[in-house]
DNA sequence: CTCCAGGAAAGTC
DNA sequence: GACTTTCATGGA
């Protein structure tokens, strides 16, 4: 099957959409990019306009890379300087992706104080080891491990997945939501401060690692996650925007406290609008870039 | 060897 | 309530 995409309209990079750190599961081989969402498995090329895919229907495809959303207006909406702007034409056609809730948050649990590299390698080691095996194209896929699958392993089995610390978060979540205590289609109708509170209750998740799960799998445009790169974007770009004693926390090498974090994140919902996290995902990937 | 990574939670004042 | 320390480990 494949779409042809009218630039003008709906703009669409599968390049930065996958290589922008939103995703950690995807693989490449030849010129094909294999996905794996829940039970589908899938592969998808880009050529100039022409996406090509095999493995779900045109649904999936629009479903999964958001290609319902307005990307000119979300671009005009969220380009209010030079910065952002430069970020958006550097990587025009990056679109966040409709991940499945579960996966996004024991992904970005893990990813806590761990490089990309460092994050694909341990989300891929779960999936081989609890998740179930499924053949595409003659090669062998995981699904991601259900929460009963990883509630029942022990915190010494988990650390021997190279979790650190992070083993007995990911179990206790695990079982908090193998009991169905986290309802997450709750939280996608819920608003925004709603569903981040109900996160904020899981261990091993804080503010950032909710507001990736909220942005990245709830519908939560607004929402905008800040890490350490982030911080560095801030710090560089917009310390005029802020009082002069928070101008200096942010030059410092301290790790973001949670007012810290609010000031943040809060200032850029309300400077980039209610698709700040779209922003977030430009300035991102454009200051990663800047390093690698 | 040292430094750093898409932080969160426990501890301290 | 705000700030500091601790928590493991692969990769550069």
């Amino acid at each position: 099957m494949e779409l042809k995409l009218n630039p003008h309209l709906t703009p669409f990079n599968l390049e930065h959409t996958l290589q922008c750190g939103q995703v950690f599961r995807w693989k490449r081989y030849n010129d094909w990019n294999y996905g794996i969402v829940e039970r589908h498995v899938f592969k998808v090329k880009q050529t100039k306009n022409t996406l090509e895919f095999r493995g779900v229907n045109l649904d999936f495809i629009m479903r999964y890379f958001r290609l319902d959303d307005n990307l000119p207006k979300i671009m005009a909406e969220v380009n209010r300087d030079s910065l952002i702007g430069q970020a958006i034409r550097t990587f025009s056609g990056l679109r966040i992706v409709r991940q499945s809730p579960w996966e996004c948050l024991i992904s970005f649990i893990c990813a806590t104080c761990k490089n990309i590299p460092s994050i694909k390698n341990v989300i891929h080691g779960l999936s081989n080891q609890f998740g179930e095996k499924i053949s595409f194209d003659n090669r062998e896929f995981h699904t991601f491990p259900t929460p009963s699958a990883l509630a029942e392993l022990s915190s010494q089995v988990l650390r021997d997945c190279k979790l650190g610390f992070r083993a007995n978060f990911i179990r206790e979540t695990a079982e908090i939501v193998d009991c169905g205590k986290m309802d997450f289609e709750a939280l996608r109708d819920a608003d925004y401060q709603t569903a981040k509170e109900e996160l904020l209750q899981l261990p091993g998740v804080g503010n950032k690692v909710a507001d990736c799960v909220l942005l990245f799998s709830l519908e939560k445009l607004e929402a905008f996650p800040v890490d350490i790169w982030m911080k560095r974007v801030f710090r560089n770009h917009y310390k005029k925007c802020f009082d002069m004693p928070f101008a200096k926390r942010l030059s410092g090498e301290q790790s973001l406290s949670s007012r810290d974090y609010d000031k943040i994140s809060s200032f850029a919902r309300r400077y980039f609008g209610k698709f700040a996290g779209y922003a977030q995902e430009y300035l991102y990937y454009y200051e990663r870039a800047k390093t690698v």
